[in-house]
RNA sequence: GGCCCCUUCGUCUAGUGGUCCAGGAUAUCUGGUUCUCAUCCAGAAGACCGCGGGUUCGAAUCCCGCAGGGGUCACCA
């Protein structure tokens, strides 16, 4: 058995977002399931649309979560130049050689004649046809107007991985373009091309494609090209309407969301999950359970809603499964701008308190910013406390104070400070929720905050002595 | 409008004729874990399986219709 290849095609138009990566994860994911290889082609056929820079983009938002490919455009290749706009010669030659069968022929109409019949056609509510238009006798095609295939119309049934058996009439089989008037080929044209040049073996693809099978199976007859095997994906459907995921709603890419604090294995975990699941109530993927357990046939077909929510969910989870030293090397660029100063031990020692509390690692500052810089008191925070809001001011002032005088003498490292809190509660008679939690604020001023032994031991003895005093100072007001 | 595809808790999904008055996860809510938040644990609520007909002793599962949603009908991919 030959072995499988995969390919990914983006286009340079901009940046790619998680619905357009999925396709890319999955072609992925099936080459290094069936041990085969995965190409990475650059379709930049369409000069007017391209992005400058976002060819870049691409590969760096395949890089970060972990897809490697095997041959591409940056790296080339045996099969190669795998950017289209390098093989222009190569979709020549395929060009004359069908123009030489008589399935091609030049398009003699300007495209506002076109687009008059396409106008006829939606007057009379159905659908455009260019082949209705087929000139008797087109002039001999020397590149400066469009080249179009010469379709044959007939019904096709295909099977696809994904949707399974699929079929259509010969209403749907157009005469479509093969090479624009500038000289590119169309994707129509291109992709068959170099998929069959590339020994691609699975076309692996977002459903917008699927009405134009048909026309491509009658293409690959008239090249008398075998088809690949082809698998449609659904779309992956934008957080409201049913739209298929966009920029507009807010669709990010991959770096996007690394910036955010997204990890890398819980996107690609995500992502999979979004219409693909193995049959078991199996939720997290390591890559390699991915890689092992993928398969086309349990794809789903209908349409996934991106939904955050199980995102970060699923991100605490692989946070938490960070080792302590991962996650210091993973949050390097998300600590808060006070702690700049802080040296490397500090912070490893307020991040192990803050480690399961993260849900992505820009929610770094918020849980540890009190370590760095000294919080402002906020009254709120007690006012809307519901134990403490019950307590008399002058009470809580002096439980500061109780707090603060035995504190002094404690030593502090974690076991003595929660055997003094623990004494502070016997000598105060007071409940946790009350002494604890004014100590808690008056150390943080912080609707949360790690637990208070371990913050006070990070803190030190002079700041926790420090804030102590100051809240118990400020409380009057 | 033609053609094609899709349709199970809010969301992601399991389910291929009986073990499903539909299971898991997430989100929500409640309780527990000496304080908050998070974790963890326990529990609750949440889907008349899009609707209507069949077939069958029996259907989320098979068939037919309908509806809704989506895609496509580009010198874009």
């Amino acid at each position: 058995m030959t072995p499988i290849r995969t390919r990914f095609a983006p286009s340079p138009t901009g940046f790619l977002h998680v619905g357009n990566i999925r396709t890319g994860l999955f072609a992925w994911l099936l080459a290094r399931h069936y041990n085969g290889q995965f190409i990475l082609r650059l379709e930049d056929t369409d000069k007017k649309r391209e992005v400058s820079g976002s060819d870049q983009h691409l590969l760096d938002c395949l890089k970060v979560i972990g897809v490697e490919w095997d041959e591409g455009f940056d790296i080339g290749g045996p099969l190669g130049p795998y950017r289209q706009s390098d093989r222009l010669d190569i979709y020549k030659k395929w060009a004359q050689k069908i123009i030489e069968s008589g399935r091609a022929y030049a398009d003699p109409y300007t495209p506002e004649e076109v687009e008059t019949f396409r106008e006829q056609a939606r007057q009379e509510k159905c659908a455009f046809l260019y082949r209705n238009h087929r000139p008797e006798n087109p002039p001999v095609w020397d590149g400066t107007t469009p080249l179009r295939f010469k379709s044959e119309p007939k019904g096709y049934s295909w099977h696809d991985e994904v949707m399974g058996d699929l079929a259509t009439g010969p209403e749907v089989i157009d005469d479509f373009i093969l090479i624009k008037s500038d000289g590119y080929p169309t994707y129509n044209f291109a992709h068959i091309v170099d998929d069959a040049e590339m020994q691609i073996t699975h076309i692996i693809r977002g459903q917008e494609f699927i009405a134009s099978v048909p026309n491509y199976l009658n293409l690959y007859e008239a090249l008398s090209l075998t088809p690949p095997i082809m698998a449609t994906m659904p779309h992956i459907l934008g957080t409201s309407g049913n739209k298929k995921l966009s920029k507009r709603d807010g669709a990010k890419d991959v770096l996007d969301y690394i910036r955010d604090g997204f990890l890398p294995d819980a996107l690609v975990n995500f992502i999979a999950s979004l219409g693909w699941n193995d049959g078991t109530e199996q939720e997290l993927f390591t890559r390699e359970e991915l890689i092992e357990k993928f398969s086309l046939e349990r794809v789903g077909r209908g349409g996934a809603r991106f939904d955050e929510q199980r995102l970060i969910w699923m991100n605490g989870h692989y946070i938490r499964e960070l080792s302590p030293d991962e996650l210091f090397k993973k949050a390097s660029d998300f600590w808060p701008e006070a702690a700049k100063d802080t040296s490397d031990e500090k912070k490893r020692q307020i991040l192990s308190l803050a480690h399961d509390r993260l849900k992505t690692l820009a929610d770094l500052p918020q849980l540890t910013s009190f370590f760095f810089i000294e919080p402002t008191p906020d009254w709120n925070l007690v006012a809307t406390n519901k134990q403490l809001k019950k307590i008399e001011r002058t009470e809580l002032q002096a439980l500061l104070k109780t707090a603060h005088d035995k504190l002094a003498a404690t030593e502090f490292d974690e076991a003595s400070l929660t055997a003094a809190l623990n004494e502070l509660l016997q000598a105060t008679q007071q409940k946790p929720a009350v002494l604890f939690g004014i100590i808690r604020l008056g150390l943080t001023w912080a609707p949360f905050s790690p637990g208070l032994a371990e913050t006070m031991a990070v803190l030190g003895k002079e700041v926790t002595l420090r804030r102590l005093e100051n809240a118990a100072t400020t409380i009057v007001n």
